[in-house]
DNA sequence: CATTTGTGCAGGTAATTTTACTGTTTAAAA
DNA sequence: TTTTAAACAGTAAAATTACCTGCACAAATG
């Protein structure tokens, strides 16, 4: 993995912020042409540095303004019971984002949702049907601080 | 804010796996022209659906495989606290997301670094350095089992 | 020191996409 | 049934992407 310059450096800066911003447009913020700035995105998707190009929606339009973070600790923490308490919680379409955890609890879940009711429903006829949870603590997201994709680079 | 119709949610679904789809190929897919297919987009744009588009990077080759999650508990709660602590964590550019909770704790924070040693510094000299706080409790992320940007809309 | 080699950039061009406009169809409303 | 509005197909101009060639500079080599 070789290493980056400062022009690579500053094109995943700003694709980071805003990936429609063309070719020509970061060339001249870069003091150069269009050909170097759209060889070096080439090679950085091609090197894995940019893995995907997305479109980041609205959730409150969209009715999912409810953000719960779950945490959860498993029972027993042999090898098959974890991996089949991670493929059960990817079936879920619900969880946006589930992480194995080094603490206090085992995983992280953080979901999103129209409302409590949903929540609560969803906690009652999928959560809690999956097999060898130990313990389930539930918190909300009163109001999003700060919030990006971005990676301080 | 009116609703939307099937082909709407089909767009943003398709958009929020993949912005680079150009509209011929999302209109191939829904058996439309590129034209009604452009101009959803657009007025998804303006009326607020899609929020922005950016670039996803790999953390791992950036040097930020390392992602804490910080819990935070304020010793007072005055609105006058709150609101000095949201803006001194906004000035922190290592933490990529906070949210003000309901729960056992106040503050969920979500930090990208390069090291274990990185997020001790990071701690000792910045987080630390912030008054009111009053339980700091911090957790690793051992394996991303799942972590997506899309909604299940 | 001169030569070679390679990397990165500028400039140009064809293919593709975006953008915007026009007219038609379809569906809903009066 | 007529009117109105919304969504769609088709098209053309503008812009961008994708690719190519050649130049300039720097590093490595003889």
């Amino acid at each position: 993995m070789e290493k980056l310059d400062d022009i690579d450096l500053h094109i995943l800066r700003i694709l980071q912020k805003d990936s429609k911003k063309t070719t020509k447009e970061i060339a001249k913020i870069l003091n150069l042409t269009a050909s170097p700035v759209y060889e070096r995105i080439r090679r950085l998707e091609n090197k894995g540095y940019i893995k995907k190009y997305v479109a980041l929606l609205n959730k409150t339009h969209l009715n999912k303004a409810v953000t719960a973070v779950c945490m959860v600790s498993l029972r027993y923490h042999n090898e098959g019971f974890i991996e089949k308490f991670e493929s059960q919680i990817k079936a879920l379409k619900e969880v946006q984002e589930c992480y194995h955890m080094a603490g206090k609890v085992d995983f992280f879940l953080k979901i999103n949702l129209e409302s409590l009711t949903d929540y609560h429903e969803f906690v009652r006829l999928k959560l809690s049907k999956i097999e060898n949870i130990g313990v389930l603590e539930s918190y909300f997201v009163l109001k999003e601080i700060h919030s990006t994709t971005e990676f301080y680079i």
